[in-house]
DNA sequence: GCCGTTTTCGGCCCGACTGTTTTCAGTCG
C-alpha cells in the first residue's frame, strides 16, 4: 500500500471515530497522522523495510498507529477500519459532505430515520420529515435541500491560477467601497497550495458593516452561506466558496497569519505558545489571562512572539518548518532573479504558438540567458509532433538564429533541445542521430497512462537508461482537477534519476505542478537537480514561471538545487555530464 | 491516540456564525 491509501484510511477512521462521538483528541491523533503520513518524502513501505526503527520518529505516529501501518504494509487490511465500516454504511461519508450536515446530524439522520445516502437525505427534507429531530428545524430543511443541490455543481478544487484571478476580482471590488483600507488574501492561495477549496479574503475596514455588505453584493456571487458583523461566507457562481473576515489594522498581522494557515501549523504554532503561557488567536497574541501582548500588527510579530523568525507562506504546512526555523535551517527561498533561463519550451513547429524570433525577444526581455527548445517528437501526433526530419531542419534553423544572436553582441542563446516521448516500450520517439545533435533533451510521458504501476515505472527507467534524457518532464503526468497522477513508483523513478543524472521537471503550467511540493522535497533530499520550466506554448506563457517558484520553495528547493539557476557555461556542462554517464 | 523544559498521567488551539434554543450545540475554518 502506498502513503496516499494509508493516509485515506486514516482519514476515514477519523471521520468514523467522528460519527460515533467518539473522543476529540483521538480522532485528531488519525487525522494529524495521515497529514503528516502525506507529507513523508519516504514511502512507509521503505521505512518498514528497514527494519524495527523504520517508523520509528514519524512525529504524530505512536504506537498504536504504528502498528496499524504495520498491519496494512503487511496484510493490506486495516481491523479497526473493517470493523467500523462493518457498523456504519460507507454511505454516510456522502452525507457528511453536504454542507451544514456534521458528524452528529449523520449520526442522528441515520439512527432516527436510516438516511445513508444524498438522495434519501434531499427525499426526507424535501418530505419535512427531518424538522421534528431535535435541534433541526424548518430552516434546517431548506439548507440541506440548498445545500444538496450545490454539491453537484461544486467541482472538487480549483487550480491556483483561477483562485488567483478570483481573488483579484474581489479584492478589486472591496477596495471600491469607502473605508476600506487594505485587501489581502490568505488561506491556501497565499500558501501557493498547488490547488485550493476555497478563498480566503482578509479586509482593514473602517465600518465592517459597509465591508461585508459590499462583499455580499458582489456580482460573482450566487450564494450568501453566513453573513455576521465581521465575517461572511459566499459561493461564487463558479462553485468556489469565499469567506471574508473584516478587521482592525492592529490586528492585521495576527490575522494574516492566522488565516494563512494552514491549520497543521497553527496548531502546532499555538501549542507552542501555549507552553509559553501565551495565546495566539486572530487578534494578536495575549499574555494569560487576557492582558493584550503589542503583537498583532504584523505576522513577524506573532513569530517573534514565540522566539521564531517569520516563516515564508509556502512553508507553514507543518512538515518540519517550526523545528527547522527554532534552529535557524529554514531554507533560503528560490527567487524569480535566481532564474536563469527556460528548459522546456514549444514553438509553432509543433504545438506552440510563437516563433523563434519571439521567444528569444521575450526571453531576453525577462533577463534569461537562455531557453531550450523543446518541441514535439513525431508520437504526439495532435501536437504536430516533429519527425527526424523536420527536427534536423530545426536544428539548422537554431544554429543560425544562435549565429545572428552573436553577431549581433546579445549574450543569449537558444538551446537545442526536444521533448521526446518515452514511447510504451521505454524507446525514444528519436533516433540516436538526432538525439546526439541536441544541447538539452526533455524526455515525457504522453499516452498510455493506463499501465500497471510497475509498467509504468519501468517504462520511465528504461527512458532515462537510454543516457539521453536530460530532464523527465512533469513525471507524474497529472493534470489538477482533470487527470489523476498515472501509477508510477516515484521513489523508484528517483533512484534512476540519481543513478542516471537526469534532472526532473517541476512543470510550472498551473494545471500540472508537477513534481508537486512533496515530491521536490523528496529530489533535493535526493539530490536530485529540478528543473523549474513552463513548458510554453506562448511567450505569456513563460510568466508561469512564478507558479513553479512558488511551488519549489513549498518543496523546500533552494537555488543550488534548481538546474536552471545556472549560468549557461555550467548549465551546458551539467547537460553534457549527464549524457557521457548515461552512456 | 500522542506526547513530555508541567514526562508515564493529564493535558491536547481558538473563535464566528447559524439555528435552535431560552443558554447552547453543531459546524466550519
Amino acid at each position: 500500500m502506498e502513503n496516499t491509501e494509508i493516509a485515506r484510511i486514516f482519514h476515514e477512521i477519523a471521520e468514523l471515530l467522528e460519527m460515533k462521538g467518539e473522543d476529540h483528541f483521538r480522532i485528531r491523533s488519525y487525522r494529524n497522522a495521515a497529514m503528516v503520513i502525506e507529507g513523508l518524502t519516504e514511502s512507509l513501505k521503505t521505512l518498514y523495510e528497514k527494519g524495527e526503527a523504520g517508523l520509528d520518529g514519524i512525529p504524530g505516529v505512536g504506537k498504536g498507529i504504528r502498528a496499524k501501518i504495520a498491519e496494512m504494509l503487511t496484510t493490506g487490511r486495516c481491523a479497526v477500519h473493517d470493523g467500523l465500516l462493518k457498523e456504519l454504511p460507507a454511505g454516510l461519508f456522502d452525507v457528511l459532505k453536504v454542507g451544514g450536515i456534521g458528524p452528529k446530524k449523520v449520526m442522528l439522520l441515520y439512527k432516527e430515520l436510516g438516511i445513508t445516502s444524498v438522495d434519501a437525505l434531499r427525499r426526507a427534507a424535501e418530505s419535512h420529515a427531518i424538522h421534528a429531530l431535535p435541534g433541526m428545524g424548518e430552516k434546517t430543511e431548506e439548507n440541506i435541500i440548498r445545500a444538496v443541490e450545490s454539491l453537484k455543481k461544486v467541482s472538487a478544487r480549483f487550480n491556483l491560477a483561477v483562485g488567483l484571478s478570483y481573488a483579484e476580482g474581489i479584492k478589486a471590488h472591496l477596495q471600491k467601497t469607502p473605508g476600506v483600507a487594505r485587501v489581502e488574501a490568505a488561506g491556501s492561495l497565499r500558501r501557493w497550495k498547488d490547488s485550493i477549496g476555497d478563498l480566503d479574503m482578509l479586509c482593514i475596514a473602517h465600518k465592517p458593516e459597509d465591508a461585508i455588505a459590499a462583499f455580499a453584493a458582489y456580482p460573482g456571487v450566487k450564494d450568501v452561506l453566513s453573513k455576521g458583523g465581521t465575517k461572511s461566507t459566499v459561493v461564487l457562481k463558479t462553485g468556489l466558496q469565499v469567506d471574508l473576515r473584516v478587521l482592525k489594522e492592529d490586528a492585521f498581522g495576527a490575522a494574516m497569519q492566522y488565516f494563512t494557515g494552514s491549520k497543521a501549523h497553527n496548531v502546532a504554532l499555538r501549542d507552542m505558545a501555549k507552553r509559553k503561557g501565551l495565546k495566539i488567536n486572530e487578534y494578536g497574541v495575549f499574555k494569560e489571562p487576557g492582558d493584550r501582548w503589542d503583537a498583532g500588527k504584523t505576522e513577524e510579530d506573532v513569530y517573534r512572539s514565540v522566539g521564531l523568525p517569520w516563516i515564508p507562506p509556502e512553508l507553514r504546512e507543518n512538515r518540519g518548518e517550526i523545528e527547522a526555523a527554532a534552529e535557524g535551517r529554514l531554507p533560503a527561498p528560490l527567487e524569480l532573479c535566481d532564474i536563469r533561463g527556460d528548459l522546456h519550451v514549444h514553438t509553432r513547429e509543433s504545438d506552440g504558438n510563437a516563433t523563434l524570433a519571439e521567444l528569444s525577444e521575450a526571453a531576453q526581455a525577462r533577463g534569461y540567458e537562455y531557453i531550450a527548445i523543446t518541441d514535439h517528437s513525431r508520437a504526439v501526433g495532435v501536437a504536430h509532433g516533429l519527425d527526424e526530419k523536420r527536427a534536423m531542419a530545426q536544428i539548422e534553423a537554431i544554429d543560425a538564429f544562435n549565429e545572428r544572436l552573436k553577431a549581433s553582441g546579445r549574450h543569449f542563446r537558444l538551446l537545442k533541445g526536444a521533448e521526446v516521448d518515452i514511447r510504451a516500450d521505454g524507446t525514444l520517439d528519436h533516433a540516436d542521430e538526432v538525439l546526439s545533435r541536441l544541447d538539452c533533451v526533455v524526455g515525457a510521458v504522453h499516452s498510455g497512462f493506463n499501465m500497471t504501476r510497475e509498467a509504468m515505472t519501468g517504462r520511465i527507467i528504461k527512458g532515462m537508461e537510454s543516457g539521453w534524457i536530460n530532464v523527465l518532464a512533469h513525471p507524474t503526468g497529472r493534470l489538477i482537477g482533470v487527470r489523476e497522477p498515472y501509477k508510477v513508483d516515484m521513489e523508484a523513478v528517483m533512484g534512476a534519476a540519481k543513478r542516471h543524472g537526469t534532472a526532473l521537471e517541476l512543470n510550472s503550467y498551473p494545471e500540472r505542478l508537477d513534481l508537486n511540493d512533496v515530491h521536490c522535497r523528496m529530489a533535493r533530499e535526493r539530490g536530485i537537480l529540478v528543473a523549474v520550466s513552463t513548458d510554453s506554448h506562448s511567450t505569456a506563457h513563460l510568466g508561469n514561471i512564478t507558479f513553479g517558484i512558488h511551488n519549489a520553495r513549498r518543496g523546500w528547493l533552494e537555488k543550488n538545487d534548481v538546474l536552471n539557476t545556472r549560468g549557461l557555461k555550467e548549465l551546458l556542462r551539467i547537460l553534457k555530464k549527464t549524457r557521457q554517464a548515461g552512456r
